[in-house]
DNA sequence: TACAGTCGGGG
DNA sequence: GTGTACGACTGTA
């Protein structure tokens, strides 16, 4: 027998029986071990079919060993079940295919879990956790412990080798010439005309600096399929895996409905014993970077190269999987229950969704923003929300008006036992950001764990209410929505009775104003009393110098819940929903938006407001005769829009359809989800593809149009000037109407 | 005027 | 490996 003890890097299924899991050793090794890893599915259903299936399985070449046992399914108790152990995790995946096809009355539970969820549910392994190993001389794990734990902050940095890929050009637009490789030891450039030394040094690279990390840029849409192709063809292996017996793995390009938008996703490249990370093909890598991805990979047990490609609502689910296994609790392939019918004033109530207030319109001084700390899952781990946990017998809005639940207390719910410990771990991660340098050496990874934790949070709540999900139901989600309304009333209430005036209220933050308040600790009673009165977490987000709530554009008179912008005493402005913050607005607009932006940011109140507008006049001016005399670069005239359907699908030319036309008959298509680029243009067709492969001519931009997007641009960040009858109201006018 | 199409939000 | 809301708003027919 020998010792390990190294970094967990990765586990998968081996091709013939039980798990590998690869290590990063303490030695500076990189080992591959095996362990014999028998999965387990059951089956529920009619005695006779569960016979059937019996029978059926028995006749399968698999080794595997069945049982009738009783098991806990998390809607409807105690179940009679069919035991099935396989022997090969990697024969499951098929065989559960055939069985949908031949037993679909049956109900199948734990049948399609990724066994990584499986693995970490009984020895408590996540990516990269620091493991000791006890290995024979086949390396086969004859015992594992993992040292360290998934909630850990400051957990030691495994020393990953790295290696980065880069094309010198977008291979979707241009086609590269070269590919730029980097990592500790080497930094090369290798032209992809010549085929033999690109391959040669390569696979040089690869043996020699044998990266963990492979990062790549479009990697995963174009370079290693065309690396692997080129290296087939040439009958010259690449080493990309790792693993001797490991395949690459390709997941097809697909376009699926989530997020109420078609989100496109590409082709993926999935390697053995090394990981590969696209870039461009990583969720939120903008966001958090590598930093969040491997947060992630650590609090949902997934692999780090599925969990960098899935949504963030796979990551909580593969939580709420490995919470479920861990308690024994049966885990469906989908929700089972059928929704009772309501009437329509049952929908009316229930699904009233988040709470939002008509916010005071026009421009205000000395305004807080407090927010609750991630509300929606305070609420469910404070108030034990759960599928299994919430009565049925009571509407659950009434119960929650009185916070006197009818949602059973006794033992905590699968839910909030998965979300209290990420819910604990981001509040420190953010108390120590808060209180920490910009410039600590911490401050980036704590931001970006933080920044990875919030969106498995934001997704959880949804998952609730999801009918697909595997622990989701509605009344669980409508509980939720309703203690929320009772919490930010209560809240309400509370400013009120401290004498504060409540401006805004929307889903989880309130905007409060009292003359004379003006520093953190005028607020601070307030957010105690909050805190006592609904037992939550509510942290002061800022107090605005000045805000300003924007009225509807088609009527001054109504307020919109999320049209707002306003500067902290900080500097720090804050947008939304106006253009700046939306992804179809050109770099031209948007960027003089924020310029008028930054130029109010100046006025340390509302008064000194109208001594910006002589420099925001200036700056118009200067727009305009930029956009007049063509100084605009064409690129900012550039409209990014998602493409919603097929070309086939839409009805009427709209820009996004007349770009497709065209990118189309220029041999690029896009599917649903990805972005198109374009600038409208004068005449027919009224806009173009950005990416035809043809330049534009500049005097074909229709800049009467832009000219348009332009004054709606600047009339929004200057409404709240115009709208208080001051005197200075003309120039302002004037300024406007020149436009 | 009706309808078709797109966006935001949460940070 | 999964959220088909909802309302504001814009542009076209």
């Amino acid at each position: 027998m020998n010792q390990y003890s190294g970094w967990l890097l990765d586990i998968y299924s081996h091709t013939e029986r039980g798990v590998v899991l690869w290590l990063l050793c303490d030695d500076g090794q990189r080992r591959r071990f095996r362990q014999d890893f028998p999965v387990t599915f059951y089956a529920a259903g009619p005695s006779e079919r569960l016979r059937g299936l019996w029978k059926f399985l028995e006749r399968q070449p698999l080794r595997m060993e069945l049982s009738r046992d009783e098991r806990r399914d998390l809607f409807s108790g105690s179940t009679i079940v069919l035991a099935a152990t396989i022997e090969s995790p990697c024969a499951l995946p098929p065989l559960f295919q055939m069985l949908t096809r031949y037993f679909p009355d049956l109900i199948f539970y734990n049948a399609d879990l990724h066994v990584a969820l499986r693995y970490a549910a009984i020895y408590k392994t996540f990516p990269l956790a620091r493991c000791h190993v006890l290995a024979d001389e086949q390396d086969a794990i004859h015992q594992i412990k993992v040292l360290d734990s998934k909630w850990d902050i400051d957990h030691e940095q495994p020393p990953l080798r790295v290696l980065t890929i880069e094309p010198d050009a977008d291979p979707f637009h241009n086609k590269p010439g070269k590919i730029h490789l980097r990592s500790q030891k080497n930094n090369m450039t290798l032209d992809l005309e010549k085929e033999t030394p690109l391959l040669g040094l390569l696979g040089y690279l690869l043996k020699q600096d044998d990266p963990d990390l492979i990062i790549t840029t479009y990697g995963d849409t174009w370079l290693l399929p065309l690396l692997l192709n080129l290296s087939e063809k040439r009958d010259h292996p690449l080493p990309f895996n790792r693993d001797p017996d490991g395949q690459v793995s390709y997941r097809k390009e697909r376009s699926y409905f989530a997020y109420n938008q078609v989100i496109y996703r590409g082709q993926q490249v999935h390697l053995t014993g090394r990981l590969h990370l696209d870039i461009r093909n990583t969720v939120m890598y903008g966001d958090y970077g590598v930093d969040g991805v491997l947060e992630m990979a650590r609090v949902t047990s997934l692999p780090i190269q599925t969990v960098a490609r899935v949504s963030p609502g796979t990551g909580i689910s593969a939580m709420q999987i490995v919470t479920a296994l861990e308690n024994e609790i049966l885990v469906p392939l989908r929700k089972e229950q059928v929704e009772r019918t309501k009437t329509a004033s049952e929908l009316f109530h229930d699904d009233m969704g988040g709470t939002v207030y008509d916010p005071i319109i026009g421009l205000h001084e000395d305004v807080a923003e407090v927010d609750f700390f991630s509300m929606y899952p305070s609420i469910m781990v404070r108030f034990n929300i759960s599928p299994e946990t919430v009565g049925t017998e009571k509407k659950t809005f009434e119960t929650a008006a009185g916070l006197t639940s009818v949602v059973k207390r006794e033992e905590l719910g699968l839910i909030p036992q998965t979300l209290a410990p990420l819910l604990e771990k981001r509040f420190d991660l953010k108390s120590r950001v808060l209180s920490m340098s910009k410039f600590d050496c911490r401050y980036k990874n704590y931001k970006a764990q933080a920044a990875a934790h919030k969106w498995l949070l934001v997704t959880c709540f949804g998952y609730l209410g999801y009918k697909n999900a595997r622990f989701g139901r509605i009344e669980a989600h409508e509980a939720v929505t309703a203690y929320g309304r009772e919490v930010l009333l209560r809240a309400k209430e509370a400013a009120e009775d401290l004498g504060f005036r409540v401006l805004h209220l929307y889903v989880d933050g309130m905007w409060v104003q009292k003359p004379g308040s003006r520093a953190a600790q005028d607020f601070q009673p307030l957010l105690d009393e909050i805190k006592a009165r609904t037992s939550l977490p509510i942290a002061l987000d800022g107090i605005y110098k000045w805000v300003a709530f924007l009225s509807s554009r088609w009527n001054k008179k109504i307020a919109v819940p999320n049209r707002y912008f306003g500067v902290f005493q900080n500097g720090e402005i804050k947008t939304r929903g106006i253009e700046t913050r939306r992804h179809d607005t050109p770099a031209f607009i948007r960027e003089t938006q924020m310029q008028i932006l930054e130029a109010l940011a100046k006025a340390s109140d509302a008064k000194e407001l109208k001594d910006r507008l002589p420099e925001i006049r200036r700056l118009i001016r200067e727009k305009q005769t930029a956009l007049h005399s063509g100084h605009i670069p064409l690129e900012k005239f550039i409209v990014h829009q998602t493409v919603s359907r097929k070309l086939e699908d839409f009805k009427s030319p709209s820009p996004v359809s007349t770009a497709l036309e065209q990118l189309e008959s220029a041999g690029k298509s896009l599917r649903p989800g990805q972005s198109v680029r374009l600038v409208y243009t004068l005449g027919m067709p009224r806009a173009r593809a950005w990416d035809v492969g043809t330049s534009l001519d500049p005097r074909r931009v229709n800049i009467p149009r832009y000219r348009r997007l332009l004054s709606r641009a600047v009339d929004t960040v200057l409404d709240p000037l115009t709208g208080g009858g001051r005197s200075w109201l003309t120039q302002v006018e004037q300024l406007v109407l020149d436009l």
